[in-house]
DNA sequence: GTCAGAAGGTTTTTT
DNA sequence: ACCTTCTGAC
């Protein structure tokens, strides 16, 4: 369907939206609004209504997943979008530090550093820290840089000391040196060359007069201050985005963003987008409960004209246990598409226990992720090193990978003589293979002689032949074939065959090379297991992001966990409501919430009261649920107190020191006598009282 | 260089 | 509880 015809389908908001021109536009898209068909046909309509050039538009998105949608749909409507420029950030960053490598000080065959290989860096700086600690300096390195902050300027947001300025500052020199980039750089370094050369500002501004931005709110400062150096007066700006849903502040994502955008950009129009097509009214009146609670918001409210639905529901349950058999039991009765959501990863283990015991097949998004298998990246650092043979972390990883007697001390005489061969880890090789012993100086010229061969060979043919002949001629492919567990060599070499398959699409040659590493180190959201069509998927709420199910079950509903920390930091508090938000509308159908009176946690039985979230939920907007699974224990009811002597199985002797109710919950309050102070739910965890002559 | 056992530390993670 | 990382002995 052309632009024109899809127009007539959409809403008065979404049809305002689409036409709008002029100023810059903020779209405030609730759940399920239906944002991605907006600007999809916004993009058709600018090129086949108004006739705008598409390679003038330019259109980011936060996940490549996103980018291939708008793609997809953008072009379905309207051919000619195929030649719009629709990337994600770090993408468009990419594109354009390559287009103007030398402008940005950097090679063109530049690679990109992915979290652990930001580690691996530092540690050859710091190399007596513990990985913890260098771990650390990596995260609020990349936050100095969401914050487009450099080594001399005042880094106290990230980190009090003056520790990070010294850290960051080696790291970075190190890391210009290589020549690579980390992902910070990749919207750090474009803001930094479109501020200082004005030649390509002008130039990029005047190829983008048309610029949309998906998902505006998880942005970063980085990001705007990208978008700032973008635009110019005369550059059509729109962004869509929804401050409910922004849940990525810890990696720096920041809320001002959208709700300070008419400021930044005067002139702004905002259109809300309110009605939902995805969920019935119960269920967005739940998620509307809870999110209204939030002060830092811009206020929407969703509706829908999905009568009727099923009541969602709250199950307290008494631990872990039941709500497995709970959701086991939902799932079972009336089979249909169901998600189960959890706050972390680890919370996804009983579930996919119980799932496996049950025959249920189900899917499980986010574990352990294909690129970061240690094959993978193994040869991925054989190429990085083809790429970049100034790659010092890549070097460090495969040279004596399989054992070749090449150890720390070979290494360090290597790196001695890094800067006599302009970083070039190559040269010194060869140089300092004289100064080893004989086992490792021939090691190392062989190491260094197969790389610089395979550099050569760059010119022709396919990239996966080339990949694959080095990776076996490095002796890789054998080590991970002849692992101990022949299942867990078998699927090492099935992975490796899928990384050299990938390249296939790709020639060898510098160029190939850089493109395939690119793609690799940007997209790697692909799951292994895709293409399984289970009815049950186990995922993170964070993860859960642009997607819908039939039914949601939102497990684990407890304070502590969800939210998690304590009320600290009020800021913190709103976003795990936001998250909430997301989670809840997830569902289209059916949504059930569970809460738990004590769960297992590091190791030990802690007891846990319901998540403040339910508490905020009218009572008239949830049926109750009773447990499933295994029967309940302690009456509820009978208060305790103030004042009185309890005991705990675990916690000994305490004195109550307050007794309310939580929505339907007694909460007691206890004071042990060891000092410890603990919440219990009577309900689910035995707590005699005793009487005064017991003490 | 490799292995076993100890110690440590545990949110979320589009790029 | 569990997984990764560090350590010391062979």
């Amino acid at each position: 369907m052309a632009a024109r015809a899809e127009l007539e389908t959409l809403n008065p908001a979404q049809r305002e939206a689409v036409l709008h021109t002029g100023g810059a536009l903020l779209i405030l898209a609730g759940a399920g609004s239906g944002k991605t068909r907006v600007i999809t046909v916004k993009i058709a309509y600018l090129i086949g209504e108004l006739g705008v050039d598409p390679r003038s538009i330019l259109a980011v998105t936060f996940t490549n997943k996103a980018a291939a949608e708008m793609r997809a749909r953008a072009a379905a409507m309207e051919p000619a979008a195929a030649d719009v420029m629709i990337r994600t950030f770090h993408s468009f960053g990419a594109w354009l530090l390559r287009r103007n490598a030398a402008a940005a000080g950097l090679d063109r065959g530049y690679a990109i550093y992915d979290d652990d290989d930001v580690i691996s860096l530092l540690r050859t700086i710091y190399p007596d820290e513990p990985r913890g600690g260098l771990a650390r300096y990596a995260r609020q390195i990349s936050r100095a840089k969401d914050y487009t902050l450099r080594p001399g300027d005042d880094l106290s947001l990230i980190s009090p000391g003056p520790e990070l300025a010294e850290i960051y500052r080696a790291y970075q020199r190190r890391l210009d040196e290589i020549g690579n980039v980390d992902f910070g750089d990749l919207i750090l370094k474009p803001v930094e060359l479109l501020r200082a050369d004005e030649a390509i500002r002008r130039r990029t501004r005047q190829r983008y007069r048309y610029v949309l931005v998906d998902e505006y709110q998880d942005s970063n400062v980085a990001q705007y201050e990208l978008l700032k150096q973008l635009c110019d007066e005369e550059t059509y700006l729109c962004v869509v985005g929804d401050d409910d849903q922004s849940i990525y502040r810890f990696r720096g994502a920041e809320v001002r963003n959208i709700l300070t955008f008419s400021e930044s950009f005067p002139g702004t129009m905002v259109i809300k987008l309110e009605q939902n097509y995805r969920s019935t009214g119960p269920i967005l009146d739940v998620a509307s409960a809870v999110v209204q609670h939030n002060l830092g918001r811009l206020g929407k409210t969703l509706w829908t004209e999905r009568t009727g639905g099923s009541e969602p529901s709250l199950a307290l349950l008494r631990d872990q246990d039941e709500e497995v058999d709970y959701c086991l039991d939902l799932i079972s009765r009336e089979p249909r598409e169901t998600a189960i959501l959890y706050r972390t990863n680890a919370q996804s283990r009983l579930f996919e226990s119980a799932l496996i015991r049950a025959g249920i097949p189900y899917r499980i998004v986010g574990s352990l992720r294909f690129y970061e298998r240690e094959e993978i990246k193994d040869a991925l650092a054989v190429l990085k090193l083809c790429a970049n043979p100034r790659d010092e972390v890549s070097f460090r990883r495969i040279v004596n990978k399989p054992a070749r007697g090449i150890g720390a001390k070979s290494l360090e005489t290597v790196t001695d003589a890094l800067s006599d061969h302009g970083g070039d880890v190559l040269e010194a090789t060869a140089a300092a293979a004289a100064g080893l012993s004989r086992k490792a100086g021939a090691a190392a010229r062989a190491f260094g002689a197969t790389i610089r061969r395979a550099r050569e060979s760059l010119g022709g043919g396919k990239l996966s032949d080339f990949t694959e002949a080095l990776v076996r001629e490095l002796g890789l492919w054998e080590l991970h074939a002849e692992g101990q567990d022949p299942i867990v060599a078998q699927s090492k070499v099935e992975n490796l065959e899928e990384f050299v398959n990938a390249a296939s699409l790709y020639p060898a040659t510098e160029e190939g090379l850089a493109e395939f590493l690119e793609l690799v180190e940007l997209d790697r959201s692909r799951e292994a297991d895709e293409s399984l069509d289970a009815e049950v998927t186990l995922i993170t709420m964070h993860n859960t992001k642009g997607l819908e199910f039939d039914r949601v079950i939102v497990t684990g509903l407890e304070e502590g966990l969800f939210p998690r920390g304590g009320d600290e930091d009020p800021d913190e508090i709103e976003e795990e409501r936001r998250l909430f938000y997301v989670a809840v509308t997830r569902a289209r159908d059916e949504l059930f919430l569970t809460s738990c009176g004590y769960r297992r946690l590091h190791g030990r039985v802690m007891d846990f009261v319901p998540s403040r979230f339910l508490g905020e939920i009218p009572a008239e907007l949830l049926r109750h649920a009773t447990a499933g699974g295994r029967g309940r224990q302690a009456p509820g009811g009978e208060e305790y107190p103030v004042g009185g002597a309890v005991y705990h199985d675990d916690y000994g002797m305490g004195v109550v020191t307050s007794c309310r109710h939580s929505g339907s919950e007694l909460v007691v309050q206890v004071r042990f006598e060891t000092g410890r102070v603990a919440k219990f739910l009577p309900r689910y965890t035995p707590l005699e009282k005793v009487s005064g002559d017991d003490w």
